[in-house]
RNA sequence: GUGGCUAUGGUGUAAUGGUAACACUAGGGGUUGUGGUCCCCUCAUCUCGGGUUCGAUUCCCGAUAGCCACCCCA
């Protein structure tokens, strides 16, 4: 009879009623590259805390309403990049494309308006949006944003482009640029949009077909268009800084006198226009200069002043400004960088025990080392001496403490210094302050 | 939403119209309680569904996913 091999026995089904695999455009964030979530996440705390911010969290899920009023019911994100559906009683409600929306909800449902003004605060967490996932874009994506309200102060929108710069500083993040404009506000920005529209109609029949259409749904839009044509076009097309009202144009210039002042590298880019509708006067956004492998540039994250959302909420009269960055984007350019951060899982000491009286022992040593500061590894499922040195050896430890079922009677332990192989044998109550003392050295 | 490319073990790759090779990783072992080198063993029926064929992982179609571009954005 022929022997049976041993994996058509134990073989698995290949077929599985579920899918093993995650949801498009989603993904997992691996211990593996943990490391530099937290070296973001922290440095970015950090920083806001030493400016005054306080962290807020809120809601993944919002009512569908308060994106549409917030964010813009025609803008692109509310309009076909939602996850929106509705409850079992009934209400409409989305996983949030972006912070600032349910933030600027927080302040006027917490009455923070009654706060010390500006209330500034930060936030992290995951946003969702349906798009076509691509480099550096899923569904669920990171946020790490801030935003400052109740002060209208060219200084404050100075102040948050100063601390983004700040962060990524930080962060280690190079070779950054400041792209910043004015899109005026709600007196002066109908008229610009009626020149811009003016101008693109007398050359409409040089233009793209999308662009026709942005014509008559969001004329702003035309200047972002990167057809050879339209740019052309786009090139000696009336720029808005040359048609804001008085207020926005002094405000412009001086939150521009502010960075210079800061001595911030930006550069002026009237066809920025951004996709959110809230924003008024002042919008930036940073951008990765060193190009990747095809010479474009990317974003890692934008911001702006939006002084109506809060009206248009519902709330007050609040001016606000804020910043949010793309943590998946920042990672990707760290981890093209060369910057090395130490990602090594070690431990100091590595228990190893033979026999279940040992294993008991070894537990209870676990527990006072932990107490005492000390980095302690163990693999109490694997039985031979041989493979625990194995770990041991994989967590670089200094040196090993062995208990075996001798040990364990005569309440010893082995002490082994794992670079030169030298053993000696201490009883127990000394161990702790042992290991201490020779790790010092 | 549109278009292009791709899909082999935990990872990275190879080959082939007749059921898969290599490297790394992981697990186990190389006599009884000792690691880092070395040696041995083990781990894929080739994403899923249909078609062509005597026979497909290999050819065709579809689905799904990934990547890339457009759109948009972080």
């Amino acid at each position: 009879m022929p022997r049976l091999k041993k994996q058509n026995i134990i073989k698995r089904p290949r077929k599985r009623a579920i899918p093993l695999q995650t949801v498009k455009g989603m993904r997992d964030i691996l211990p593996t590259e943990q490391f530099i979530w937290e070296h973001i996440l922290n440095k970015s705390k950090k920083l806001c805390d030493d400016f005054g911010f306080r962290k807020i969290d809120i809601p993944i899920l919002e009512y569908s309403e308060l994106f549409k009023r917030g964010v813009g019911q025609t803008t692109d994100i509310v309009e076909k990049e939602m996850f929106s559906f509705e409850t079992r009683g009934g209400d409409k409600v989305s996983l949030r494309p972006e912070g600032t929306a349910g933030i600027a909800r927080a302040y006027i449902q917490n009455g923070m308006s009654r706060w010390t003004q500006p209330v500034k605060l930060y936030q992290e967490g995951s946003m969702f949006r349906y798009e076509n996932p691509q480099e550096g874009r899923y569904r669920e994506f990171h946020h790490f944003g801030f935003e400052i309200f109740g002060d209208g102060c060219p200084a404050i929108d100075a102040q948050v482009i100063y601390l983004a710069w700040k962060i990524f500083q930080k962060i280690g993040v190079k070779n950054l640029a400041i792209q910043i404009n004015s899109i005026g506000c709600s007196e002066c920005r109908p008229n610009y949009k009626n020149l811009l529209t003016d101008y693109y109609e007398m050359k409409i029949n040089k233009l793209c077909v999308d662009c026709r259409k942005r014509l008559t749904k969001n004329p702003l839009r035309l200047l972002d268009c990167k057809e050879d044509k339209c740019m052309q076009v786009a090139s000696s097309a009336p720029q808005i800084i040359d048609h804001l009202c008085g207020d926005c144009h002094d405000h412009f210039k001086n939150t521009l006198e502010f960075l210079d002042e800061l001595e911030l590298p930006y550069v002026l880019n009237s066809n920025l226009v951004r996709g959110l509708d809230y924003y008024t006067r002042t919008v930036f956004e940073i951008w990765s200069s060193d190009s990747d492998s095809l010479g474009r540039q990317s974003s890692l994250g934008g911001g702006g002043r939006y002084d109506d959302l809060i009206g248009v909420l519902g709330g007050g009269d609040v001016p606000a400004v804020g910043f949010a960055f793309g943590v998946e984007r920042v990672v990707k350019k760290l981890l093209s960088g060369k910057i090395s951060l130490d990602k090594k899982n070690t431990k100091q000491v590595f228990l190893v025990q033979l026999g279940d009286t040992a294993k008991k022992k070894a537990l209870k040593l676990f527990d006072k080392l932990i107490d005492s500061k000390v980095s302690v590894g163990e693999s109490l499922g694997r039985g031979s001496i041989k493979s625990q040195l194995k770990i041991a050896n994989r967590f670089s430890s200094k040196f090993a403490l062995i208990i075996g079922q001798k040990e364990a009677l005569d309440g010893t332990v082995i002490i082994r210094d794992m670079e030169s192989g030298i053993q000696e044998v201490i009883t127990m109550d000394k161990v702790v302050g042992e290991v201490k003392r020779r790790l010092k050295k």
